[in-house]
DNA sequence: CTCTAAATAGTAATGATTACTGTTATTATA
DNA sequence: TATAATAACAGTAATCATTACTATTTAGAG
């Protein structure tokens, strides 16, 4: 399969890039049509599955039931609010040795894991201060 | 909201106690159909989300869409295959000095983290040796 | 035994995502 | 540059896990 280029791929990939925290298809979709107000939901979703295929995107999920999406393809781990629901990036090594602690038991192969933090974002720690 | 005794819960929470893998839904609601052939997904999904809520059981979402659950409430972590998509226990222990890491550069608080791991499954490692 | 509310079965609705279809746009090549 | 092949599109229908609704049944307290 050819990739052929596309006005609407550029834009999401745009977006995206300009957002540090983690939009989801519905967010991408919004903000998109602004520049293309008769783009398809579908568009937005074969776009962002396509991009994820070939590395340019990342597709997180937290358990929230919805797919996020970042531009940053780099490997960081993510922080999810259990107040406001927000995703935001973590600064911190990786914790590769995990991988090692979980397979030390294990008859199986340990390629990799998921993680995700939870907790207070910033934001919500101070309204908290104040309630 | 005062627990009524019900023996579709009952069958749902004693089924799950036999299964060392992590049944959906709709497994749960196949088996279970064996003994109560009218009982209704949705009593098995309000009675599988209330027996979480109470902490009998752990609703596990490993990414793949699916929620999968949990008779085993201690905490321990959980291996997915990418080949064959089964859900395992991992004997393994516990990370909370990860909290730490990610909580060090970080100006939230951060209260856990929901990790698993992936890569083949001991089934799956043997088949691929022959292959 | 009676009453109240929890729980149920059956069905409809929801919400995110994917699939389908006929049309448009990109790009390789004549 | 014109043409032809096909990737990508818009619009819509379908899917799938899950939740909500409603009338009926059942548990269990008084």
């Amino acid at each position: 399969m050819i990739l052929k280029h596309s006005k609407q791929r550029d834009a999401i990939k745009n977006f995206l890039m300009t957002r540090k925290d983690h939009p989801t298809a519905d967010v991408v979709y919004t903000k998109v049509r602004e520049e293309f107000p008769n783009i398809s939901l579908g568009t937005v979703y074969r776009n962002l599955t396509l991009l994820s295929e070939i590395g340019e995107i990342t597709r997180i999920r937290v358990g929230d039931g919805i797919d996020h999406f970042d531009a940053d393809v780099s490997s960081h781990y993510h922080f999810v609010c259990t107040h406001c629901g927000s995703v935001l990036d973590l600064d911190m090594e990786s914790l590769s040795h995990i991988n090692e602690i979980a397979g030390a038991g294990f008859d199986g192969k340990i390629t990799g894991h998921i993680t995700y933090f939870y907790g207070t974002c910033p934001d919500c720690t101070k309204l908290e201060q104040y309630s």
